[in-house]
DNA sequence: AATAGCTAATGGTCTGACCATCGGCAAATA
DNA sequence: TATTTGCCGATGGTCAGACCATTAGCTATT
């Protein structure tokens, strides 16, 4: 004898919808049928049904809009909500992700010597020009800071790799803010950031996959010094 | 002017209740009021206040027992819910999954010399031995085989690692197993494999970083390179 | 002392209703 | 004719009440 299996109605659409999504039969931007429709169709109550489009909505699968109806998010739309639950991080999950962060960007810097096309090169070059014309601009340093990251990231072709790396960034992005917004240190720190980087896009043009592992663990481990003293104290 | 702020009743019955344990009000393992009671504390119609239990039911943290209550979870696995959400949508991509597997399993296993306890070489020596018992039976050597992978991310003693291999794992098993179950093959792989094993827990014990990431880098291209084949066609 | 049966409490589900909002259409207006 | 205004239906959001299945704890029987 074993515990018979006990379904929760409300579960069982969850794991419908979320085929359906993964099986491409519902694409980002498509409108689902009315709550109503669906009852119908599932043979559900419109109270279960509405919990697991609620569930759906609140890991950003799904998005309701009043009078319109309820549509398939793309993915984008995840992560802003992930971030929400960012402060939920205990310090030891922090520097866990921050570990985690760190493995995934020097591995992908290391697959991404092979891999980055030409193409690949040109937009990080571009990102690296955006960081030197913003080193007076914080916000605009930032942002082409990250999007070099994850220019490498994608130049792996590996959609896993890219979709964690930009996961563990979204839930780093506060820490990673707030450590470089100490007013006294950001200069220094943005023009020996931008060498860090112009050393990690060298070694990629280079094709020296080792080369641009270790520029990349060494530009992290220095960028994120006082990030890791923040998390430990 | 600027667009007024739509609030959702759900959403703040979700804030609330994550302040609430975050900020350790609610301690895990707690036991929540009862659905009614709480419909009156929060003045919400029950509705509103099961879509946002389902919502947190549905994110770890907490979790619904009939005829007992509503409990807050003890484990703290938010985020590698989340994480484990995020790439759910295109994990067509067995290739990448692979990929992304063997850097995890490399990089655990160069964590793990430096951090595992006694008490972890001691349980992956067991796993080990379960392996060399289970020569003959495919099913408990396979299982063997998964648990002493699995010890080695937990001797990371990272969270987020451990949770992410387990994760890449799930996803791929089915055709690990699959691969493993030509009848042909199977005796002189598992004999190879356990010998693999060994010289990666050799390496543990001897504290041997580099050795144990290429040996399970070595393990694991020797294992899976007729699952990569097969991928790939 | 142990067990069987009962009762109240609780989460899970269903139904029907009302509200606020949005899109589209038609009438009114310039 | 082109634009605005007002209306109407559809839709998601919310609420209230009811019923069911399961669980814990008590009670009475054995």
């Amino acid at each position: 004898m074993r515990p018979v299996q006990r379904t929760s109605v409300s579960d069982a659409i969850i794991a419908q919808i979320t085929d359906l999504i993964e099986r491409n039969v519902l694409k980002p931007g498509d409108r689902l049928p009315p709550e109503r429709e669906l009852c119908k169709r599932f043979q559900v109550g419109r109270s279960s049904l509405r919990e697991a489009l609620r569930s759906l909505s609140m890991m950003g699968l799904l998005e309701g809009r009043v009078g319109e109806g309820t549509f398939v998010c793309d993915k984008g739309q995840y992560v802003e909500r992930a971030l929400q639950w960012g402060f939920l991080l205990d310090r030891k999950k922090l520097q866990d992700l921050s570990e985690t962060r760190m493995m995934l960007e020097s591995q992908n810097a290391y697959l991404a010597a092979a891999r980055a096309t030409p193409a690949d090169l040109a937009a990080m070059a571009d990102a690296l020009a955006g960081m030197a014309e913003g080193l007076a601009d914080a916000g605009r340093f930032l942002a082409s800071d990250l999007q070099f990251h994850l220019l490498i990231a994608r130049a792996t072709h590996n959609s896993i790799l890219y979709s964690l790396l930009e996961t563990t960034r979204s839930y780093l992005q506060e820490w990673i803010k707030e450590s470089l917004a100490e007013p006294s240190l950001a200069e220094h720190r943005a023009e020996l950031s931008l060498a860090e980087h112009r050393q990690i896009l060298a070694a990629l043009q280079r094709r020296d996959a080792e080369a641009a592992r270790q520029a990349m663990a060494a530009h992290i481990r220095s960028s994120s010094g006082d990030l890791a003293e923040k998390v430990r104290g």
